[in-house]
DNA sequence: CTTCCCATGTTACAGAATAACAAGTCAACC
DNA sequence: GGTTGACTTGTTATTCTGTAACATGGGAAG
């Protein structure tokens, strides 16, 4: 579990089939809490993004979900990936008009993205001292933060120790 | 200046026609400086967005430049959009897939947004240390941050007064 | 067994963004 | 003065992203 919850974790090689069947595991548990139900769509969504294991675009999942034999109009993944977003299984990232399997879905969080411009991965790590200090900066001016896109570009450690600047 | 500063002045009435004024000509002098030219269309999407004094979609201001007799294809405003945004004059928004006028364009900046989801009026603030925390943060993890998206949304000071919870 | 909610599916469209090419402007240089 | 070359503007065409509106079907609650 304690991999799982490194965001280095993320940019350095592992054993994927671990990752998606915990992440299987987390998300119908915590579904089974909010008394939602993990249909046939929004499973192979949710798959899907474990198996990338990386941001995809919501065509590309459609594409994938349409082999599948599921529909293949856009609406279908949207809803699917919406849903999945509400329920803190999935993120979307706004800079890469993109989504991701959430890292840990074990609990709630609003994740900070480190996103690395060299091998395209993303990473997830929680840093609430700096959404603390957007809060503040923010209260400064009489504006109360609800919630916050905080999506860092930059060069992982593996693709930085590779030279690959 | 000391208005133009105020990240919270974005939220409350105020002299349009001064911002405006102030934002061309900050944007002139920044220009000159840099050696690139403010074209016709380039001085028309900068007045553009002044004038709304909010975040537009480019397909927004297109229709406004076609008005003025400038072309009315996509390209058009995406390159003026481009340069603004390159030269500091403009602004980006991620979670809006929309453009904002840069409220101090007079120095390098990477601003954090505030967001009303109310007024839709979006501010601009410093908050260096939120970016200190997440680069320390990202370090920790082996990341090297080279750019930021930070975009907040909330309630503004003014509709949280005025009850438009 | 019926009702109603929810999920899925469809068609159609709107909005965002870029590639590739044509043509004009203007300064620098011969 | 004329030519070259960089830059800007404009066009056509296409792709990617996202949503509105409506039809169908299944399953739990009564």
């Amino acid at each position: 579990m304690a991999q799982g919850n490194d965001p280095a974790h993320a940019f350095a090689p592992h054993d994927h089939a671990a990752c998606q069947a915990r992440g299987l595991d987390e998300a119908e548990a915590r579904l089974a809490r909010q008394g939602a139900k993990l249909t046939p769509v929004r499973r192979r969504t949710l798959e899907i993004l474990l198996e990338a294991h990386r941001a995809m675009g919501a065509y590309e999942v459609l594409d994938r979900l349409a082999e599948d034999g599921f529909g293949k109009q856009p609406p279908v993944v949207y809803r699917a990936l919406e849903f999945l977003v509400q329920h803190g299984l999935a993120h979307r990232l706004q800079r890469l008009n993109a989504f991701a399997a959430c890292a840990h879905p074990g609990h709630e969080h609003a994740p900070v993205f480190l996103i690395c411009r060299s091998c395209n991965r993303v990473a997830e790590t929680e840093a609430a001292p700096v959404r603390d200090r957007l809060s503040k900066a923010a209260q400064a001016h009489g504006f109360t933060v609800e919630r916050a896109t905080i999506e860092a570009v930059g060069l992982c450690g593996t693709c930085a120790e590779a030279g690959r600047a």
